[in-house]
RNA sequence: GGAGGGGUGGCGGAGUGGCCAAUCGCACCAGACUGUAAAUCUGGCGCCCGUCGGGCUUCGUAGGUUCGAAUCCUACCCCCUCCA
């Protein structure tokens, strides 16, 4: 199958740091057999975040190409826990939470890659039948030192920090799945650099051609410093975060960025020294390396010289990176979610972050009208009534009413009951900092007056209650 | 087997008898500002009491000493380092 240029270009360029070997990998590539592309994943943790899709996309090109992918769950490397982790002791999971785990993983990583053309293997297979004997012959190829030489183990070494003797096996191990599912590609974050390449070290002393290895770049956070994770939640954009989530979660992407970061994350996992941060810019013409961009190249499929126009654009404040993030979130969102709830999320952010206005689907509290003030059997009434001067208190306190015959809410204990906020103390907080809003309006007292219609004798009642940009509930009256 | 270090609020990390509900950093929440849920600035960040102020429950666990303990004592649990 020829291949031109472009294509080779976006798969083995646009957003990579390193191919081992790269002109070996393109000649494999250019012959057009099939290629056995592996993928493993630790089935402790499930959850795809954008910082795999990076890979994941790279995957899915790759098949697009009539390559087949062979996802290894790591049932039993993730026994001896994820070394590159900072903790070791991790929990054993059951073979049920593992199926669990799996189940949770295939169906989002499906998203991105095509199931079809997808080979699902489980370390078990083959690590079920290891004895002692081949845990030996595995181990014996290899020296302390080789391992050691891993840039974590080495750094934990030099800092007398514990390295458990499973934890030295991990690598192995996952060689020797390359070995047995013969992998033509191993795909990898550039943290996974050295396990990568012991595959390569192993398949070739058991006789096998020697696999690639595709690294990946790590993907930033949103907050422009640490490698995404899901350690890190709020840092993180899960696949499969809510459509309006997944947008503001974008949007939240910082305007500036100091793109050396990145390279420091490569290898180390840790988060940058706070002296090598980016110092804040004023607004106006924007850094040369752009975060939004990064996260364009890597997880779209905007055309480079696009890119290279917004580049342009946002350095001469043509485009500001607000519309730049829009446009980001909207393709990160329609590739999850598709094209209609893309839109809908940005139409959300627009009118909530932007305009400040209501949205669509507030959650809704029923109440009833007609006794309304009294009694345990009301939503509202038990969220409202209860007053703390005892029994028999109703909506009304603390001053039941006055001249006009107006009625009082007590709103702090609404906003409990209502759940948008934690605590009484929190409500008074909100209060105070103005950041509780009741149909539009700022509130700053504790009690709200519930008025007296024109032409009728019910009540007119508080419908939109919100806290701070994000909370709100809807109360509607069922009678 | 021996010696030593340590367990504090979501995390990191101060504090070693009252001034500690507990410095500080991070994270988080809110407000202002902004064409962004960026940046920046301001405030908040255990719970309860209508504010001022007061009360209650917190510093590995269980007891104890004391007018008073995160801080001292005892026992227990857990973690780590070094020597062998």
């Amino acid at each position: 199958m020829p291949l031109d240029k472009k294509t080779l270009h976006r798969i083995t360029r646009r957003g990579m740091p390193e191919i081992i070997a790269e002109e070996e990998f393109v000649r494999l590539l250019q012959e057009g057999k099939p290629l056995r592309l592996k993928m493993g994943f630790d089935p402790s943790r499930p959850d795809i975040h954008l910082g795999h899709v990076v890979g994941l996309r790279k995957l899915r090109q790759l098949q697009e190409l009539g390559h087949q992918v062979i996802l290894i769950v790591g049932d039993w490397t993730a026994q001896i826990g994820d070394p590159s982790g900072q903790s070791i002791t991790r929990p054993m999971l059951t073979a049920e939470e593992v199926r669990a785990n799996a189940e949770t993983y295939m169906r989002q990583f499906f998203k991105v890659v095509n199931q079809e053309k997808t080979q699902t293997v489980w370390q078990s297979e083959w690590f079920g039948k290891f004895t002692l004997a081949d845990v030996l012959r595995l181990t014996s190829k290899f020296t302390v030192a080789q391992i050691l030489h891993r840039d974590d183990f080495w750094k934990r070494w030099e800092a007398s920090r514990p390295i458990a003797v499973t934890e030295l096996l991990y690598p192995l191990l996952q060689a020797y799945d390359s070995v047995m599912v013969r992998a033509d590609v191993e795909f990898g974050g550039t943290d996974q650099k050295f396990n990568l390449l012991v595959g390569r070290e192993l398949q070739a002393m058991m006789g096998q051609r020697p696999q690639q290895c595709f690294l990946v770049p790590i993907l930033v956070g949103t907050d422009g410093v640490h490698k995404m994770s899901k350690s890190r939640d709020n840092y993180c954009i899960a696949v499969d975060l809510p459509p309006n989530d997944m947008y503001g979660k974008v949007m939240s992407l910082p305007d500036n960025w100091f793109p050396g970061l990145e390279a420091k994350l490569d290898n180390a996992l840790f988060a940058v020294a706070p002296d090598e941060r980016p110092a804040s810019r004023p607004l106006g013409p924007q850094p040369t390396e752009s975060l939004i961009l990064r996260y364009f190249e890597l997880l779209t499929d905007v055309p480079d010289e696009e890119l290279a126009q917004m580049k342009l654009d946002m350095e001469g404040g043509a485009l500001n990176p607000m519309a730049a993030k829009k446009r980001l979130a909207w393709e990160i969102v329609a590739q999850f979610h598709g094209k209609e709830a893309a839109g809908a999320a940005q139409r959300h952010f627009e009118r909530t972050v932007q305009k400040g206005e209501v949205p669509e689907g507030v959650p809704k509290v029923e109440f009833s009208r007609t006794k309304p003030l009294e009694g345990p059997n009301n939503d509202l009434i038990a969220a409202v009534g209860a007053s703390s001067r005892g029994p028999g208190a109703s909506i009304g306190r603390p001053e039941p009413r006055d001249k006009a015959d107006r009625l009082y809410i007590d709103l702090i204990r609404l906003m409990v009951k209502l759940g948008v906020v934690s605590s009484r103390s929190e409500a008074k907080r909100r209060l105070e900092q103005g950041a509780v809003e009741i149909d539009g309006k700022v509130v700053k007292q504790s009690v709200y007056p519930i008025t007296r219609g024109e032409t009728d004798v019910s009540f007119q009642y508080p419908e939109i209650i919100r806290v701070g940009k994000l909370r709100y509930v809807r109360l509607v009256a069922k009678d």
